[in-house]
DNA sequence: CAGTATCCAACGCGATACTG
DNA sequence: CAGTATCGCGTTGGATACTG
């Protein structure tokens, strides 16, 4: 049996839409998107992509602080693949590459730097939040 | 040497604040926090605690449809350890152990329903976004 | 019910070397 | 510069079995 996790979204029963089903089901395809939103350096290439507009492999490669090129190169293959990312290559000697965001792109990156501008906004709460003995050991 | 990621942020100078350096250096103690917020079980945990306000161990495991008990053990603990979740257990038989977001979990946890949302909303734009030839394969 | 312990398979991921 | 190819280790993470 087919899911109707690839009919657009109208024709899906809003009693399935109310709330999210979706990501919570296994075999959901957006399980797979949110993997590669939220890999290790996804979110790292969505931040500066989305602060750069445009950017070489290189640039990436540097301001991403620790990925090596294997991993960029397989993250932005995901997110190409998505259409969240688009790869322009100029036939040019030597070789000159282009990475930015699609529209649909410059929406997750949103969404991800939101989540990450708070993290580094609310770090210090945080290591704080965290030294304390977790409480709840206490039974009630 | 100490870098200031441990100090409350008015004491951070300003000018290393402005745009987000902490999470693209690699030592940085936010990649921890995102590690575990945007792990695999992570989001999926945040989102439905966000929603139930308190569940069970089993709760979560029957929401959260593939995870196992192992992995959903781990991401509780880890969670906890940031200060996200707090856990309740009651002393009786049988064992009844309460989750709940923390009021910093529940932060958190909205900002990552909100990525979650986003997927879930534009998943059929996203796939059919997949399926196109992902263009740039024409040189400039 | 709410876990922990152990074993083991899969793969994430870095290091290195090579190519157009 | 912008990658791909290959190797290999360490971690992730599922399955199973056991415990308070």
């Amino acid at each position: 049996m087919k899911s109707n996790f690839e009919l657009p979204i109208e024709t899906v029963p809003l009693s399935e839409l109310v709330r999210r089903g979706e990501l919570l089901s296994a075999d959901c395809p957006s399980r797979e998107v949110l993997k590669h939103v939220t890999s290790r350096w996804g979110v790292l290439v969505l931040m500066v992509l989305l602060d750069e507009k445009t950017c070489r492999f290189s640039d990436l490669r540097r301001k991403v602080d620790g990925v090596s090129e294997k991993m960029l190169a397989q993250t932005l293959q995901w997110l190409a693949a998505d259409g969240f990312v688009v790869r322009t290559s100029y036939d040019v000697v030597p070789p000159h590459v282009d990475y930015r965001l699609t529209p649909l792109g410059d929406e997750v990156a949103r969404q991800v730097s939101s989540l990450a501008d708070w993290i580094e906004v609310n770090l210090s709460r945080i290591l704080s939040a965290r030294t304390e003995p977790a409480n709840a050991s206490g039974h009630v």
